[in-house]
This record gives C-alpha cells, sequence and structure tokens, in this order.
DNA sequence: GGCATTTGTTGGAGCATACAACATATAATC
DNA sequence: GATTATATGTTGTATGCTCCAACAAATGCC
C-alpha cells in the first residue's frame, strides 16, 4: 500500500521469503534476485539476523573467481505448527522455515472427536512443546488443515461431514487452547499450496490441484497465489457434476464426481480395506480380475471430462493428483492428458501438464505451517511486535 | 518490485488509477483513498496535471466546514482506442479515460475479414482520427477485442471459428498499422474485466461472467484481477460439458455448453432471425407458444448446472450475464440463483448473485480501452517517455 | 464577527536505498 | 609464488520521496 513507509520492512519480508522458499543462498545472489543494492542486501540480511530470523554463514567454496560471499539461510530456531485433523487421528508438527519437519506426532483418537475435543489435544500437545522441544524456539502461528469447508477469514469450519463438524469456529478454540495467532483452511487447499511451492507445481503460476482421500478435495493456484473465492471455499471439485460422455460409464445417478470417481468402489472390488496408496496399488497390480482395470479406466474417463472443464475455464499449466488420485492417473490403462485433451479446447491443453503429486504426507502440515508463516514472512517486524505484546 | 525506487511514479499511477476509475473527486479525498499524506498529494496531483493526464478545477460546494478542496479529474485528451471485431462488423472507438465514449464507429464488412484486412480497416479509421478528431489528444494505446480464444502474450488469435481465423499475429497487425501499442484479448474476458470495473460486479472481487452472443464466452476475476491462464485462454465455458441431470434435457449428445443453451434454438422456435436481444425479449413475451418457456427452462437448467460447477471450484459472491444469457436469465421459469444453489455446495453458494451485465453495447470497448489504458495506469511516467521514442 | 474545522502550502526532517570508492578474498596467469 | 582479473563486502555520502509541523486560507456555525 503506502509504498515507500514500511518499504524496508517489506524488503525484510522479500528477502526472509526468498530464503525461505528457495533455501539457503549467498547474498551476492540476494542481491541479484532483490535487484536491491549489495549494500542494502548485506543490512537487510544483518537485520534479520539480529532478529533472529535468519543465520549466516561461511560462503560455500564456489570455484569461481571473486570474492567469496557469505552464505544466508533461515535460522532453524523459527518454526511454525501445523495441524492435521482426520477422523482417526490429529496430526500435530512443527515445521521451520526451510520446511523441513521438527516434530510430528500423529495422535490417534476414537472416532470424530468434537471441534473442542480436537482444539484440546492440538493445545496439549503445544503446551508440552513449548515448555520443551521447542523451548527457545520462536512459533510463528499455527496452521490447521481440515477436510471440509472453511470459511478463511475467521476460520470457522462450516462444513466437514467427516468430522461431523458444523459451523465450528476452530480458529478461535485452537487460538485459545494454545494462545497462538491460528488459521485454519481447507486440507486440499493447503495441499495445493505446498505442491505450488516445493512440490511438483514449483514455480507454476496457474495450477489445478486435486486430492483423492476419503472424497475429492482440490485448490486452485491462480496468478502464483491461492485462490480461496469469495469466502474460502473455492476448490471443491468433488462436488461438481461433469457430463459423463458413456451413459453407461454413470454409477451413481445424480451423483457427483467424488461419487464417480471413487476409491472405495476400487476396495470393495479388491475385497480390500484400510490400505494405504501403496498398498492399493500393489493389490491393482497384483490383482488378476479384468474388471478392476476396467473400472480404472471409467474412473478416469470421468476424471478426464472433469479435468476438461477445468481446464476450459481455467487454462492451467499444470494439473497435480494426490492421493488416489495419483495411483488412479498411475494405473488407469491410457493417458489422461490425451483424455483431457480430447475433451478440451485444443489451445487450452497444449502443453497440459499432469503429474502427481510429490510431497507425501506433510503436504497439508507444511501448507498449513505455510499460512501460519505467512504474516512473518510479509512484515516480519510487525509479526514479532505483535508477538512479544 | 523494487519498492523504495519508482516509488513516486507508482504513486502517480495510483492517483490517475483512482481517478479513471472512480471519477471526479477533491484532493481531500484522493489523501484519504491513498493514505499518502495532504502535501504528497498535492505535488502528485500536480505533477499528472503538468503531464496532462488531469485537469485540477474549483472545489465543489460541500456545504461542510473547512477549506474547500479543489477537485482532480482525468483529462478528457487523453484516450485509448478500442476495436471490436465481429463477423459482420468492426467497431472503433476512442474511450476517454472516464470511460466515456469520445468517438466510435461501426464499419459493417461483407463476410469474415482477413485478420490483415481487419487491421487495414482498422488502420484506416485510426489514422483518421488521428490527424482530425484526435489531434491534439494523447493516445494511450489500441486494445482489440476477439471472439475467440488469444494468446494474451502476444496477441496471436488462435482460434476465433466464426471470423475464420487461426493464429492471426493481430497485435502486430495492428500495432504495424496503428504505430501504437496493442492489446489484444477475448472479447468475453474484457467484457468480464469491464462489467467489474464499472458494471454488474463493481468492486466484486471474485465474479464469473458469461455473455452469450453466438456462443458462449466467459471471463473470470479472482482476487479483484482477470483471469487469463497459462496462455490467456482461460474463461471458455461454453466449451464445457455439465452434467445434465435429466437425460431428456439433452439435445446435443456429446455437445457442450453452448450447444445446449443456444439463442437459435430459441430464434428457429419462434421463427425469426437477425433480432437483437430486446427484439428477442419482446418476441419471446409475445409468443403465446408453450414450447418456448419449456426450452427457456430447459436451457435456464443446464445453465444452472454448468454455474453449479463453477461456484464449487471459483466460489464467486456474484455472477455475471451477459447478452443472450441475461434474457434468459430474465425470461425463463423459475430462478436461476436458486437452481443453481440446489446443484452447488451450500456454502459456497450462499450468498450468491446472479445479476445482468450493466454496460450494454460498449462493454467490449470499455474493457478494450482499459487493457490499453493498463501502463499508463501503472507506470504513467514511462508509458510516456516509450510514447515520445 | 469570532471560532472551530478542514484543507492547502511551505520548508525542513527522516527514512531507505543507490552510488562510488575502497578493501578483501578468490581463481587464473605467468 | 607474485601478479592480475574478478567478484563481492564495507563504508560514507548523495538522492529521492514522503512525512511532519507550522502557518495560511476558506468555509460553516454560533
Amino acid at each position: 500500500m503506502d509504498a515507500a513507509l514500511g518499504a524496508r520492512e517489506s524488503n525484510l519480508g522479500r528477502v526472509l521469503q526468498i530464503l525461505h522458499r528457495d533455501g539457503p543462498q549467498s547474498r551476492a545472489t540476494l542481491t541479484e534476485r532483490t535487484g536491491l543494492n549489495r549494500s542494502t542486501t548485506a543490512s537487510l540480511v544483518g537485520e534479520l539476523a539480529e532478529l533472529g530470523l535468519v543465520d549466516e554463514g561461511a560462503p560455500e567454496p564456489t570455484n569461481r573467481v571473486g570474492r567469496p560471499s557469505p552464505m544466508a539461510s533461515v535460522s532453524p530456531r523459527v518454526v511454525a505448527l501445523a495441524a492435521n485433523t482426520e477422523v482417526d487421528a490429529i496430526t500435530v508438527a512443527a515445521v521451520r522455515l526451510d520446511q523441513s519437519v521438527a516434530l510430528r506426532e500423529r495422535i490417534p483418537v476414537d472416532g470424530p472427536l468434537s471441534p473442542e475435543a480436537a482444539a484440546d489435544v492440538i493445545g496439549d500437545r503445544v503446551r508440552t512443546w513449548r515448555a520443551e522441544a521447542l523451548a527457545g524456539h520462536r512459533i510463528a502461528g499455527i496452521g490447521v488443515a481440515v477436510p471440509g469447508l472453511v470459511r478463511v477469514a475467521d476460520g470457522l469450519v462450516r462444513q466437514a461431514p467427516h468430522l461431523r463438524w458444523r459451523d465450528a469456529p476452530l480458529r478461535d478454540l485452537v487460538a485459545g487452547r494454545t494462545g497462538l495467532p491460528a488459521h485454519v483452511d481447507n486440507d486440499a487447499s493447503l495441499g495445493a499450496v505446498a505442491e505450488h511451492l516445493y512440490g511438483a507445481a514449483r514455480g507454476i503460476d496457474h495450477v489445478v490441484y486435486l486430492d483423492g482421500a476419503s472424497g475429492i478435495g482440490g485448490g486452485l493456484i491462480v496468478h502464483g497465489m491461492p485462490v480461496g473465492g469469495a469466502a474460502g471455499y473455492a476448490g471443491e471439485f468433488g462436488q461438481n457434476r461433469p457430463g459423463i460422455g458413456d451413459p453407461a460409464d454413470r454409477r451413481c445417478p445424480g451423483g457427483v464426481l467424488e461419487d464417480e470417481v471413487n476409491r472405495d468402489r476400487v476396495l470393495t472390488m479388491l475385497g480390500l480395506a484400510g490400505i494405504d496408496e501403496p498398498e492399493l496399488a500393489a493389490a491393482i497390480a497384483a490383482s488378476g480380475d479384468p474388471a478392476v482395470p476396467a473400472e480404472l479406466a471409467r474412473q478416469s474417463r470421468i476424471l478426464a471430462a472433469a479435468l476438461a472443464n477445468a481446464v476450459n475455464v481455467l487454462n492451467p499449466s499444470t494439473v497435480v493428483l494426490g492421493g488416489y488420485l495419483a495411483t488412479l492417473c498411475a494405473l488407469a490403462p491410457g493417458d489422461l492428458v490425451t483424455q483431457v485433451q480430447a475433451q478440451c479446447m485444443p489451445a487450452s491443453g497444449e502443453g497440459l501438464q499432469i503429474r502427481p503429486a510429490q510431497l507425501g504426507v506433510d503436504r497439508q502440515l507444511v501448507g498449513a505451517a505455510e499460512v501460519a508463516f505467512r504474516d512473518l514472512l510479509r512484515l516480519p517486524l510487525q509479526a514479532i511486535a505483535a508477538q512479544s505484546r
């Protein structure tokens, strides 16, 4: 907003963000990336080091002429907390500014917990960590991933069917239990953020992300920014109704995408339950039943129809598939990209890439930590001042 | 990018943009809106006036205590040119910074022109205007609206079926003929820009815009910014295949939205052709054939299905319908909002508004002018310097 | 007509970065 | 192994832009 006032703080944030996203690098590199002057960069890095956000280190051997430039890296003593609320467990983690997971604990729970109980579980874990493992660390805040619709502005969980939550004020509950600034968002939206910054869609400005678990969640990146929409509910591809080319492909009249493209259907077919993705992939490969690849092909046709709609509307350069959808894409007969391109506008589908997600189980946690880091990365001084009050 | 260097230029742009978008206002208002200091605002407005971009005028009577603040308004001698290429005509216009249309000429053409011939038509008109009506005016550039897929980065028209263009380098053709910086974009995307800034979606950050003419074009506004996607093809709702609830509603097996929701079907039913929207609306109202409202109801059900998908994915607060789709929405039995809400996630559809477009025939021209103004509004000094070279 | 209020106007202070000159550390060269 | 070219750190100063404070001006209110 105000261009000159706060210019320094904004530049501090820029430097910190570059180190956060792209890892340790020399001051010379930072100078080039920011376009600022050498002396300014030195001053900025120095101030960040004084604030305890950045560590300055010895130059790395570079085998090039010229005076070596000292390295800067984010301090390992700065973390964001992250929580992922699932039906059978709540995972809490501490994520460093370099995305490494300092602490992680999966806390199994019996059946769906109430929002209050879930906040208690998170709060207890955080209290212990702050007294012990995280003593002496700066904690930027806490981000919570929820499998449901979240009104991002105030962290109200509007609807999380699997958790049986409705209109749960989770942000305030978690903030109250932890005493930390809290942020809540949809798990798939956070996965999209993580894959965009550090995973399969790194550096790509227009991304459609779909994550298949019990349902199908999704997230969008447009102009390099996560898209929440008016209230924060954007990305719910699972509830879309794509046109299905061959009526015989429909299993669920009036059903939505996640009814048709559904992991449980394959599990049932295989007579299995309670297995993870690698196990599912192995079971599919081991199965001799021809109905299995046929079902995968059917599901991938419907997925392609839904993706073609998304490609027409959003013209992404990359689609990232996570969880079950990555398995489906890898194992279904035929090429999903080709199927999508056959149904969308030729130009829109040009050069389209469909990639599996890269970040594994920590995806939601890294995404949640990212939103918890946001204020610190934008305006470091203000974030620190706000915390010491 | 660089926060301090160029701060002034960026602030010049901000002031100019506020006057451009929100009309004449006092310096005091500008001070409040920008958050800058009184003295800074005075200096900025003064410099813009010296540049010939802004006029300073006498204070307006305000009936309030205190020294009256002089008004600032955009200069009427600054224009952007705009062109809309249709099958049967090319419309060229000069649009002022206050969106008023200084000059407009609709040039009928016989059948589809080649891209070169179209650029010639535009170039001839522009040459005459520059010598006469626009003498002494500053011309920021020219924006061209095309009914087709446009690669925005270089203004290559990839595909414009109605014009029978494929891979036409229209930006370079128009820039060559006019000697002006040229921008080309899809007509519906430009309509979305115009409705977002000055029409039915004014001030709304998340908008889905659909325009029904010969086909269905569309545009998106996300986070208050127009969305082009990776190459600029975003918004092509017309080529989507929505799930159609009742199979009996399908008229066109394997067809896309614009095959099913189609103005020509209604025209045929009415035995009419070559009429405009008001005439169509009147004809529908006058028709006693019960098949007509039934067809409108069918089309609106399918439109609702497509919109529900978009609402799930993008969570807009407002959907704007232009052209035939506005007519359809107004005249089809039943409430379109209700139909959409019935098919999307309840939370996503909360508070959804569906509004007719407001800007009428100048919509595309205003949108095209807007992109032509963009550089001038962002960095006025650079834009002016670039022009005088 | 005096007073409160709001805004314009002016000159100077402050902040942040750019710049230039010099210092330093490395690789390449002879 | 000294010399040179190159790249970067370091330092003090200059520049650009805004903010600030004090004063002036124009209006409504009493």
